[in-house]
This record gives structure tokens, C-alpha cells and sequence, in this order.
DNA sequence: CGAAGCAAGCATAAATTAAGCTTAAAAATT
DNA sequence: AATTTTTAAGCTTAATTTATGCTTGCTTCG
């Protein structure tokens, strides 16, 4: 299983179809090829990040990200994928918030590569699939960790949940974007596993380096503080 | 607003000219014609970011960005700016660590537009979902509050309840308004859990602040006022 | 006029509720 | 069999609500 999760709203199954054979090298894809549909997703906030397209059916890809940065106060990467080539286009995309905007058609590489930059950049991936943040150290090919040069054993569940927060450092996670992202949302198990999880990585994380950057914030979610690295 | 620095390094100097105009409206900015001082300008690590030519004489654009990553570790984002419109150009350049690659000819638009993109990402651009008045600020993403830039503990309902009157400055708030926006219609509490919040609030506001922005209009409701703040 | 009465709102503490934590055991997966 | 995942239970702690008496300002009427 791999930790980074890319949404992609096409509604051309044919090229969604290739976007998630690409992207699946680098992280698990979820597809939706109706706009309502990739808007509520994309609400999940479980995602590092989106590939958009702008023509879709019923709902216009602007609206979506419009909505997404101005109601929903996401903040994940955008990529725009479209056919759509003129200047207002761009200028219009990337005013609403878009991080990148690449139009078809395009190569498979250079999309590979500017959805690796967008993932680099806003710290959800880092060089030689290695993330930093203070004294921890993940490894995202092999799953080690290490604190201090010191390393951690975590088991599945408990590495992902750590990266999820790495990867978010000093931003609320809930209770349920965790459980939607670890478990997924058809997932019938309860959603108090997620304080199991919880209480273990944090009881590890506090043995081995004696830290607990990791806080509740009751009735709302939990915050991965780089603060309480120093 | 000024307090970002991009270099250029552009040895066409007409072209240097127009990017040094173009930006100039976001940023300061510093020109080099030359590859290696543009690389030993780089190496100051003061930029927020970097538009970089491939194309310079006797150094290559390629190298500098190379030794910036690799050497030098400079994370700085770098915007490729470049006649070298083939795709092992562009995968060659975001393997060596580049940000975003744009060929020549381009828009003025579009550039100012990618380089403000990758400046929000990289969090040198405010994107901030802060709310602000006066002495107090509210973080609507972490939920912190600060007044005067001292922290203030709140706690879920007195967060929310702070936030509508930081939203709704000078305007009469009914406590019904109040109880309808915390608690909700259908609610079976007594609605005189607001004047405990309030109160509570109050006090908390004062402690921190010795500020007591929040009047009461008996039989109509209350109102943060912002004169009060001065 | 001015004191009594009254209602709105305030402050504090006590009681209640519920979120989250911990642990251990059961179930599933390897 | 060993490890991981899930469930279940009791516990802890914090938030929420209620209850109570107090303060304030307005109204009324002696």
C-alpha cells in the first residue's frame, strides 16, 4: 500500500484510464469521472493531491476548485489537466488557486514529473522518496523510520497514521480524514480504532525520543506539531 | 509586500529587462547575465526563488541547479526559463530539482502567475486563512488564537463563538443568532448556556488582553466592537 | 423624586455528559 | 505460531450544561 493518495476528476474514462496507470507508480489514485462527485471527494481533504480537469460535465472544474480553496480552506496541490491552451484560461486557473496547469496533450513523463514537484514541494514527498521534518526521518520505499538517527519500529497502520502527519505537520487532521485516508470510507470498522492507533504511535513515539509532538484538540481533530520538535 | 527576493539569471539582457519588469511587481529582484555569478548569488540562499536560463555561457543552466540542490542543499523553489522545448529537456530539468519549467516564447501573465504559485506553495506568499482585527488574530486551520501575539487557549465553543464576532465586527449578534449558529436549532439546551460562554470568554479576553472588546445590549444581544481596540 | 420591584444578564461552582485514552482480549491475517 | 488488526470495556479528563445567587439598569408607584 502506498501512502500518497492522488484524486483524479476526469470524465474522459479513456485518458483517466492512462492518468492512473502514470500516477500509480508514484501513489494510490482514486478516480472520479463526474464533477459533483470528485468536488466531495476532493472535500475529504484526504489527498495530497488533485488532478483536475476543467471541462466536466454538469459542474465546471473552476467552480470546484474555487470551492474547494475558498468554502472548504483546502490547501492540497491542484494540477489542471486540460484541453483548454489559451493565456485567460491559465491566468483564470491559477488565480483560483491552481498550483499547476499542463495542457493536453501532454507527455506521460513531464506529467510524472510536475506532479513529483508539486508532491516535493508541499512536503508530501521527499527526495529519494525520503520525508524530513525535525529529528524524524521516514522512509517511503522501505517504511523506516527513524528519530534521531534512532530507529523506530512501527507496524502498518502506525506508519501510515505517522506519515499522514508528517506529511501535515501543524494542521488539524480529524478523526474522520484519518479514518478515511487509513481505512477508507466503505470501511465497516469502527472509527475508534483510530484512537488505538493513536495512543500506540504516541506511546512508541515517546519511548524511543521521548517527544509527543502529535495533540488533541478535542471535539476537532489532531496537530502534528513541528514546534514541540525543538 | 516587498519582502521577497527573486534572482534572475538571464543572460539575454533584454529579455533579463522585461523579467526584471515583470516581476518587479511582486518582489525585489536581482539580474545576473552570468552563470557563475548567478550561481554564486544563488548560493547566498537569501532568494525566495530563482528564474534560471538554461542556455549561459561557459556555465549551463543545468549545473548551477545541480549544485544549488546537491551541494549547496538550497531548497529555494527554481523556475526554468528556457528556449529548450523538448521533453528530455523538461524531465531533465525536474530531475535535477526544478520547481516549474516554462519555454520561451511566453506570457507575461502566465510567468508572473507560476512564479506567485510557487511562492504561495513554498509559503513565502500569504495564503493565509487568518482572520484579522485589531490585535487579534484567529487561525481558522489550526484554530489558534493569538492577541497582541500572545497566545489564548480557547476551547471548542468559545473558539467558534470568538470566530463569529471576529466575523461579524460592529454588528448587533442576538443571542439567539448565537445559540442558533453554536448549538443549533433543534438543540434541547437552555439558551442560557450562551451567557455562560460569553462570560467565559470575557473573562479569558480580559486575563490575556485586559481588553474587553464585547458589549452587551440588554434585550437585543451583543456586539464586538472595533473601536474599543484601539 | 427615589426606593422597591423586576427582569436581563453575569459569575461561579457543581453536576452531567461525552470525547478520548488505555488496556487486554478476540479475531483476522501472515 | 506470530503479528497485526479490531473490538470491547472501563477509566480519565475535559467540555458542556444546569443551578444558584449576584449585579445592573430599568420601571413603577408611594
Amino acid at each position: 500500500m502506498k501512502e500518497l493518495h492522488i484524486l483524479i476528476v476526469e470524465d474522459d474514462e479513456e485518458l483517466a484510464k492512462s492518468l492512473q496507470l502514470f500516477l500509480n507508480e508514484i501513489a494510490q489514485t482514486t478516480v472520479s469521472h463526474d464533477g459533483f462527485e470528485g468536488q466531495m471527494l476532493g472535500q475529504e481533504g484526504i489527498y495530497d493531491l488533485v488532478v483536475l480537469d476543467l471541462m466536466l460535465p454538469q459542474v465546471n472544474g473552476y467552480d470546484i476548485l474555487k470551492h474547494w480553496r475558498n468554502e472548504d480552506h483546502l490547501s492540497m496541490p491542484v494540477l489542471i489537466l486540460t484541453a483548454k491552451d489559451t493565456l485567460d484560461d491559465k491566468v483564470h486557473g491559477f488565480q483560483l488557486g491552481a498550483d499547476d496547469y499542463l495542457t493536453k496533450p501532454f507527455h506521460r513523463e513531464e506529467l510524472i514529473m510536475r506532479v513529483k514537484a508539486l508532491l516535493k514541494r508541499s512536503g508530501h514527498l521527499g527526495n529519494d522518496n525520503q520525508l524530513t521534518v525535525g529529528p524524524f526521518k521516514v522512509n517511503l520505499s522501505n517504511r523506516i523510520v527513524s528519530v534521531n538517527d534512532k530507529p523506530l519500529e512501527l507496524n502498518g497502520k502506525e506508519f501510515d497514521l505517522l506519515v499522514y502527519f508528517i506529511q501535515n505537520p501543524d494542521t488539524i487532521i480529524t478523526k474522520d480524514q484519518i479514518f478515511d485516508r487509513l481505512w477508507g470510507f466503505e470501511s465497516e470498522t469502527a472509527i475508534s480504532v483510530v484512537e488505538v492507533y493513536m495512543s500506540n504511535l504516541r506511546k512508541k513515539l515517546k519511548k524511543s525520543s521521548s517527544l509527543s509532538p502529535i495533540k488533541t484538540l478535542r471535539n476537532v481533530g489532531y496537530m502534528f506539531e513541528t514546534e514541540a520538535l525543538a
